[in-house]
DNA sequence: CGTCAAACCCCCCAAAAGGGGGGTGCGAAT
DNA sequence: ATTCGCACCCCCCTTTTGGGGGGTTTGACG
């Protein structure tokens, strides 16, 4: 639906749980074409270098290496890499994360569908650094509130666009951008985010 | 979407704020064809026969007249109309209302959005009696909550068929009969509806 | 001054959704 | 003993959705 064609990610964790975690979370979803797996630096960056992945999750934590080297590294061989860092403990700066070429920065603890949405989101160009937890501030829009509100009535974009007094293909815009800043791949999981989010009444 | 044909729609009550007050609110639904009004128990009876609408809301106090006699007294001329009666003030006891053939009992202190659903489950065929409000125990299944609980994450009814081993045509069903039990058009406005009703975590 | 994002409009397309009809079998209730 | 809700399967159909292009204007911000 969103995934013309699926995504490749890469999972890079020295941790074999963690690891298959990922790999067992993400082969589940739809939109995931393939997931393949590096515990190191060296695994990483080969494997980068042939599949060219749409995103790389990354542990802050590689044994002796860093996380963040790894990130540059990758990055260097495969440039249309979004990469996202993974921290367990560790905390790390936004700057530092970006400045190694990352397009997110996450904690390992957070819940499995906000970890999924954080590599969707990323996939499809935005940046995911958490402050204080997943979905902080998404920044819509005074009109894409006023169309997700609808939404969240169960109207078509028809209707919205008569309540509106716009065309369909301008909600049909809206909605697009809604489900990209929200990392959703459609209305239900739009307002089930929105309502997560206190973005409705 | 629901309505392959629009609703047509009946509104009796004496007070002409009231009644002008329903006629906006159920003119602008999408699936409502027409809305015509009556003062009275003759003119109500007139309107039946001759319009034959699918719901007639009709007010428990109508001046002289009571409403569930209205409501007798439409059913006899138009028998396929559904009545869902409205109290001002006083209370009706659910068994007094079915045996004068009403389908629903609402208050006037309702929202006016749950107030329009309620119009809606009427003509979809379902009852709504109202004791302590809107959208007590809808009465989900155990399947059809699991299959809504998968819609809420944006799942399509393919992807739930495959997390649940069914065939996507049977997942189609039990959405058709969520929207149905919740009064509800399409799977944004079912999340929605199911988040309020706390059917959702 | 340019630039950028928001908001609006048009075209196209494939996929998904939603509703209609038909059917089966089961178990619980009347 | 028959009815009713639940769960499951098949066919058909139209509408809606979501994404892909392309474009304009406006107003804010540097």
């Amino acid at each position: 639906m969103t995934a013309t064609t699926g995504l490749r990610v890469l999972v890079v964790d020295d941790h074999d749980v963690v690891h298959w975690g990922f790999r067992l979370l993400l082969d589940r979803q739809s939109w995931v074409e393939s997931c393949d797996g590096a515990a190191g630096l060296q695994e990483a960056v080969e494997f980068a270098a042939n599949l060219r992945p749409d995103v790389a999750l990354i542990d802050l934590m590689l044994g002796a290496d860093s996380g963040a080297e790894a990130c540059s590294a990758i990055r260097e061989v495969s440039p249309n890499t979004k990469v996202l860092l993974i921290s367990g403990a560790g905390r790390i700066s936004p700057a530092v994360a970006r400045s190694a070429g990352a397009s997110g920065f996450i904690s390992k603890d957070w819940g499995a569908a906000d970890v999924v949405k954080a590599v969707r989101m990323i996939a499809l160009g935005s940046e995911v650094f958490a402050e204080g937890g997943p979905g902080d501030s998404v920044g819509l829009s005074d009109r894409e509130r006023e169309v997700l509100g609808l939404i969240a009535t169960g109207a078509t974009n028809r209707e919205i666009a008569g309540n509106l007094f716009l065309s369909p293909h301008t909600v049909k815009e809206h909605t697009s951008a809604i489900y990209r800043k929200l990392g959703v791949r459609n209305r239900a999981e739009a307002v089930r985010s929105a309502q997560g989010l206190g973005l409705l009444g």
